[in-house]
DNA sequence: TGCATATATAAGTATATGCTTATATACTAT
DNA sequence: ATAGTATATAAGCATATACTTATATATGCA
């Protein structure tokens, strides 16, 4: 019996193996994992990944091409964010809860004082 | 509260990535959910997807490789199936509950009387 | 206005990918 | 043995991918 059961939304194969193709890179998988604990904005990656300013940015741009990140401008920084209302969220959210826990290296770039806040 | 749970082993963002780029293929997806239903030889999979041998056999070799598939010898045939004690395999076997159910075509393989026996 | 910071885009390049055709190997049956 | 069927492998090629460097755009602040 099952009490509580996780969105088990179906998808063409076509639109999966699209998404699943996307995050078959270590860096954009990390960057959703950790998207799907808090926005992060571009600089923030950048110290994280330890990789160029526009290689961050064109790993962005294809998850935001195909709708499963969302960007909101917040003065100099642009976050972005998972979209949670994707088709495809389920799925993937489905497979990031196999993957170890990203938060510590959120509080990593925080205790260094890195992490980008805007308030 | 949770009574049932899906086996939610975890695994590296690379091993996981590694995979996400072989299902990142929609050939490759559509093999690995087929034989998740039931195992399959190379000449359904020719027949299935309408493609040339040698492409389904590199195809599968990918799979293989990284030992998501395992083969097993009957006669002329070799039939492949779903390596279900691979490190990955319970977040495969989560995205792939995301997708349609496959055994329709299976069915209709058999129903043109393409579909492998060998007993 | 002018300069610094954050981000995006463009162009170039090396490597990876997925197909093709041709050929090799393995098993079956006559 | 020989032919037929099933599969694997090799080599070639066109396209895709992930980076690089250079440059453009947008915002904040003095």
């Amino acid at each position: 019996m099952k009490l509580m059961e996780d969105m088990k939304t179906v998808i063409e194969v076509e639109e999966a193996a699209k998404m699943l193709k996307l995050l078959g890179d270590k860096t954009r998988l990390t960057m959703v994992a950790l998207m799907e604990e808090d926005e992060c904005c571009v600089c923030e990656f950048v110290e994280l990944f330890n990789m160029s300013q526009p290689s961050v940015s064109q790993h962005l741009r294809k998850l935001r091409d195909v709708g499963l990140v969302v960007e909101e401008r917040r003065g100099q920084w642009i976050f972005f964010c998972v979209n949670r209302s994707h088709p495809a969220y389920p799925m993937v959210k489905s497979l990031l809860s196999h993957l170890p826990n990203q938060h510590n290296k959120l509080l990593e770039l925080e205790q260094r004082g890195l992490r980008v806040c805007c308030e």
